[in-house]
Parts: C-alpha cells; structure tokens; sequence
DNA sequence: AATGAACGATACTGGTCAGTATCATTTCAT
DNA sequence: ATGAAATGATACTGACCAGTATCGTTCATT
C-alpha cells in the first residue's frame, strides 16, 4: 500500500483519454454495487467483480484506487435509489390520515425490499470503516424520510383554523420511528418479512397516534 | 470441512475430562466475544484469539467444532449483558411519567453504550449467516424491552379509574421505538454518539407521546 | 508414582485475495 | 495511417487464514 491517500483521491492523474474504459468503468461500478451490497465487503472480491462486469482489474486501480474507492462509489450510487418511491409518493389533495398512510406505507415498503434490507446490512457492517458512507446513508435515509413527513405535516397542519401549530419536525421524526422501528428491525434479524397485515397495522397504528398527538385540531 | 453437521453440533464426543481445559474454554469465549464483537465474524482469526486468550486452536476444535461454533457461543453470551440495566430499572413506587422516563432512559443508555453498539453492529452483518443469532438478539433486545414496558404500563393504567385500558402492547411498542429508533440510527452511522441532553429529550418526548395516547385517564 | 487421556505449542496444507507487473491489443488524436 | 496512451488478459507476489496433524507436556485417576 505504496500511498493511500493518494490512491483515495485517485482517479487517474492524467486526462481521461475517453472511449471504451468510461463505459467499463460504470458497468464495474454497476456490479460491484449489486455484489458489495448483498455480501459486504469482505464478500466479495475484485476478481469476481471483474469476472462479472468484463474489463480487469487495471480499471479498478487506475479509476477508483483500490477496492476501497469502488466500494465508496458504489454504494454511494447505490443509497439513492433506495427511497425514491418515498420521495416519490404523491400526496395531493389527500388529508392528514390518507396522506400519512400513503407515506408511511411507502416507507415501509421501501425499507423492508429485498435490496434496501441488504444495503443497510452492508452499511451497519461498514460504516466504521467508512465513515462518510455512514454519515451519507443516515442523510438519505431517516433525515430524508423525515424531511418528507415534516413538509407533508406542515401543509396539512397549518391550515387548521384555531389551534396552534405542534412541533413538526418532532412529529415527523415520531412518525418515522413508529412507523419502521420495529417492522425493519425484525427484517433484519429475523428471516421471514412482515406480510401486508403488518404493515398496514404498523401504518395504521401510527398514523392514529400521530392524529392524536398533533393535537384537538379539527 | 468433513462433516459440519457433526462439527456444529459439536462440543466433544467423548466425556468431558475436566480441569485446566474448562477454564481454558471459558477464556477463549470471552476473549473471542470481546474481539469478535468489536470487528465481527471475518475481522478475526483464530490464531489471534488463541494468542490472546492462551491455549491452542485444539481446544476451539475440540469444544466448539470450529470458528462459527465459537462465534455461536461468543455472541450468545454477549448476548444477554446488553440489556442488563433495562431488565434490573427500578420502578417501584414511581408513577407512569417518572417509572417510563427511567425505563426509556435505562433503554437508550443501554443501546447506546459502545458494546451494545458493537454488538448491534455484528449481529447485523451476520443475521444473514447465522438466522439463530438474529432470533436470539431479537428475542433478547426489542422483544425484552417491550415486554418490560409493557408490564409497567400494565400495572400503572390497570389502576385508573373509569378509562378502558389502551392496547398496552401497542403501546410498549410505540414508546420503544419513539425512544430508541432515531437515536440509534444515528448511533450506529455517525461517529459522535448522542449527548445527555439528546438523550434527555427523546425520553421526554416519547413519555408524553405516551401520556396522550394513554388517553384521558386521569 | 504410573499411565493414559487431555491439553498446548507449533507447523503444515490448501486455498483465497489485494495489489502489482507484464505484455499484447485497442483506441484516439494527430 | 500511425504511434502513444489507454485498456485487457493473465499471472505473479506476499500475506493471511481455516482447518489438520504432530508431538511433547500436563493433568486426573488409580
């Protein structure tokens, strides 16, 4: 390991000739995130993933520095994608209940996939290793998660006539927690998924809590 | 690998002869939990083990059938102290607000502590390889609290006069994952570990998110 | 004390893997 | 077209490791 944090930073020094290695380069990434993401790290080796995706490993070493940087640029493709049906839901023109529900049922839906499952294995097991994927995976995932539901309640929770405004962000956050905490803890220890009953019971129960707790508000 | 079937199950098939080798058993799993539990299944050796904790790989072999035998063994018994000071929370005498902030406090204290953490971490990544410690840490960590909440709650709101008495297991539920959920994520992706007034406030929040939907009682 | 089984130290075996080197082939700018 | 740089295939290196074998040492029973 001659230089690692030069290598980190990597990417090739001289100017990226064009052609043929740019496209090698994304359908390694592309592997290596499906390969690092259901086996970890230490699961998978460059030389399964060139096997897989073509090229060699000079691609590797010369465009993202070792097997560090593709794990890095490869599950930072990876952590987009996974709540995109939240970010994605739409909620117009429902009220408070139907609007939670659909949300919270994305949520959860979106956390419990096969893929985010396996993805948020593979980031618990590394993220001391690599702290900004960590820090990245928490940005895209909870705080993004609760930003929608804080931006949902406040449309909805404004407009109510009398009552005073209750504490949105801390809403959302009690929404969020009630809704995944346990049904993603269980899929992730235990074998079996919750089924349809369950999420939606899950859902339900938190949306009638959080109706309770914003307050008498119409 | 001749027959792993047998190796698992394991432990000697002759008589167990006793002495220095009892001792040297109980050494090895301590240590291998201590290291196995800080950098997980494939972060350590068993040479390393053996180095640390004196006796030979014989005796690995020999009791525990192999590496995953003494991981089984290793974790089970690190299973059991993570939630020592939830189970052993004294709340006699306390009334709902003050027996649930001590509980949800003596919850996020555990699960926030550096070897619960660690240990949360392992589990995670190897839930996958070894389905028997996924049960068991679910079984021993959200299961546990629940239930500890829900006995408390059962026996403060049982003695309220006129009310009907909420879904208690909802209810436990609910305050789990209202107290631990965001604090934990956060724990497990960020470096800094959150702080006492952190703490303080996801207790305070969850306890009076469990006040309102207690319902009008008293 | 003697003896046979359990134990400990050590080394070996077969395999895997990250990272490097080599060299033939392809691509692109000129 | 042509040659220099980029790329691909392959093999090598040094290290690590699980599991096994060997053999001398220690212990418990008698």
């Amino acid at each position: 390991m001659p230089d690692a944090a030069a290598r980190s930073t990597a990417r090739r020094s001289s100017s990226r000739r064009t052609g043929r290695g740019q496209a090698t380069c994304e359908r390694l990434r592309r592997v290596a995130a499906c390969l690092f993401v259901s086996r970890g790290y230490d699961g998978v080796s460059l030389d399964e993933i060139v096997q897989a995706a073509g090229g060699s490993k000079t691609n590797i070493y010369a465009f993202y520095g070792g097997k560090e940087g593709l794990f890095v640029a490869a599950i930072e493709e990876a952590l987009s994608e996974v709540l995109r049906p939240l970010t994605e839901a739409d909620t117009q023109g429902q009220g408070l209940e139907a609007g939670l529900t659909r949300l919270g049922r994305a949520l959860i839906d979106a956390l419990l996939s096969p893929p985010a499952l396996a993805l948020h294995r593979t980031l618990v097991g590394e993220a001391g290793r690599f702290p900004r994927l960590g820090a990245a995976w928490y940005a895209a995932g909870p705080a993004t998660s609760q930003a929608i539901f804080a931006a949902f309640l406040t449309r909805r929770l404004a407009a109510r006539p009398g009552s005073a405004m209750p504490d949105v962000q801390l809403l959302a956050r009690l929404f969020h927690d009630m809704v995944a905490g346990d049904l993603h803890h269980r899929a992730l220890f235990e074998p079996e998924p919750a089924g349809e009953a369950e999420r939606a019971a899950a859902v339900a129960a938190a949306v009638q809590a959080v109706r309770a707790l914003a307050g008498p508000g119409r």
